[in-house]
DNA sequence: ACAATTTCTGAAACCGTTTTCAGACGAGGC
DNA sequence: GCCTCGTCTGAAAACGGTTTCAGAAATTGT
């Protein structure tokens, strides 16, 4: 019922716990054999409290992020998982809520736990890479930056290049009343893509009305009311694109309620792909980007900062993003969609 | 740069190692002013390996899933995250891949390393749950059964019943040719959810054609492989009901892919809901369940397992599902499937 | 003011490993 | 047969906490 220890597997080998330990880690020694057979007949597994006691060690990794029912990092930790099977450390896991308390809650937990960690900041301003840089745990930033504090080992994609060919495609779709609904500002995605759009924008010289850019946080409901605002307005946008991958949702289903037609009365773009995006009707166009790989290349580093010099210098990878084109645009429409719609009640 | 130990604080507060540990676990002690401010100056923090190593506790719980991706199993995590956040223990996530050899790996890996495990086992006669009693582990299954070992605390959902009301909705409809793409039948949601769908036919005595049932792995490839081979029928079923959530999207992707037209030509009903369900075109009719409810419950389950007397006897809890009735389902088509594919071409 | 009682304290043992340090043992050279 | 050398072994000391135990200090009662 209770664990053996060295110990016993040392009696019952009738060597001392000196030798079973030598054995263990890999060193000839002469009662191999029945060291062995003691081992499995008894089960014997050493005990990790005692291993990283004595080796400072503890082979387990922490793995932070904000939402984990968000498809982008269930992939993010399946691919940092798909790493660690190999290399035998084992993954704690804890979920923000995309809060910077919670954050520092868990990180203040998870440090004494871990050899490194990865973790997707709640916020750019937030002090938990610096916390982790002062108690030196090696750390790995993924999709988040932390530029107000120091430097760190980071994986991001190309968010900005990923929201400009998103309008970039609508632009050359014909529209120029083209609108966003954007994510949380503080956080890295939120605030490249929004830059991304901009810049497109201002790249063909489209003046950009203050109301087609709406605030949405990254969450589905914020996607909806942001869609609702924007199809309000009086002189409402030709295209929109979708600064994530559940306000998306949110933002498909105000344009179901309302029964605007996609794409003849409006174009959509979304950012990140998924399995449904090809059965929705239209299939929704969105910028893709290789998620697992994300995970896996930042564990890959965090893995490689702890092995290696801890002092080698930061570094930041970004990852390319693709349009995905599917259906979901197409040419502005001609008539005012109010007219549209009520064409399509009759 | 290291972490400081409790000897520095005592040194620091000018008390002993003993007085230290008394105050931090509660005591009274005079020094206890002195004992603060020096912990929080020196940033303190108890080592977990030393007091595992001294208390036989990890303070953590293994969170085993097939798969993280799966929106199920990403819900219950956090369902299950969120009880461990009050309480203090920290969560090990594994994920196993539907492999039973590699849920073996983790399993034994865990072992040593948590308190309890939360395990939704990849097959029914899988042998990590035995494994997990034999070492005097407290352990939780999710999900999936375990008949063939002993008994275990278990949370379910009715999968039966749930089933059925999915066919019962499909009947009520008009349907008698009612086909299902089913999971890997070693399962306890594959087999069970089949059973229900059987039960339904039987109880209205209509009989069933062997090629009715598809094997879907609970795999998206395989729910759109099936759903090509019912559709490719010399007399297709009016209605299909498709056992999980990813093997659904596959089936409607083969539908789309075909032009057949639901519920005109046929009426489908998914297991498991998802905010993509409402946004399909048509909305995906469902059956539903509690599933950040179910992970939260188990959770619970374990803590209270942990905590109190080990023998108690183990319970076995089915939740509740419901049918969500959108647009997918319809009457039975009147003419034959390929007569209207071939007018819609026109 | 002194004894009896209670509260607090520090030294030391312990949890299960790894690792250092000497010493034991066997092999090889003379 | 004896000495040297190298290999293998076991005892003991860590690692950083918690807990027992006995003694010191503070409190109480008379």
């Amino acid at each position: 019922m209770k664990a053996p220890t060295i110990a016993d597997v040392a009696e019952e080998a009738g060597v001392s716990v000196s030798t079973v330990s030598r054995h263990l880690r890999g060193d000839r020694v002469r009662a191999a054999e029945r060291i062995s057979r003691a081992v499995a007949h008894l089960r014997y597994r050493p005990s990790p409290a005692a291993q990283s006691l004595k080796s400072g060690k503890t082979g387990a990794v922490a793995l932070v992020v904000p939402d984990i029912t968000n498809p982008f990092f269930a992939a993010v930790v399946r691919g940092a998982e798909s790493i660690t099977a190999q290399d035998g450390h084992t993954i704690f896991l804890a979920n923000t809520d995309e809060s910077d308390t919670r954050e520092a809650e868990v990180v203040e937990d998870l440090l004494t736990r871990v050899d490194g960690m990865l973790l997707a900041p709640a916020s750019e301003d937030n002090p938990s890479p610096q916390r982790l840089a002062d108690a030196g745990v090696p750390t790995v930033l993924i999709d988040r930056e932390a530029p107000s504090t120091g430097r760190f080992d980071t994986v991001l994609i190309d968010n900005h290049n990923g929201a400009r060919s998103a309008v970039e495609h609508l632009l050359s779709n014909g529209h120029e009343q083209i609108a966003t609904i954007a994510g949380t500002v503080d956080s890295t995605p939120g605030r490249f893509r929004l830059e991304g759009y901009r810049a497109a924008l201002a790249a063909h010289s489209i003046e950009l009305p203050p109301e087609f850019v709406q605030p949405g946080g990254f969450k589905e409901h914020g996607g909806y009311q942001s869609m609702l605002r924007l199809l309000a307005l009086p002189d409402p946008p030709t295209a929109v694109f979708v600064a994530n991958n559940t306000m998306t949702i949110g933002a498909l289903r105000a344009i179901k309620d309302i029964g605007v037609r996609v794409p003849d009365d409006l174009s959509v773009v979304g950012f990140d792909d998924h399995p449904f995006s090809e059965i929705l009707d239209p299939p929704l166009t969105v910028i893709d980007r290789p998620m697992e790989e994300q995970g896996a290349l930042a564990m890959r580093m965090l893995l490689s900062r702890m092995s290696n010099d801890a002092s080698r210098e930061s570094r930041r990878v970004v990852l390319d993003v693709r349009l995905i084109e599917r259906a979901s645009c197409g040419p502005p429409r001609s008539a005012p969609m109010g007219a549209r719609r009520r064409a399509a009640r009759i």
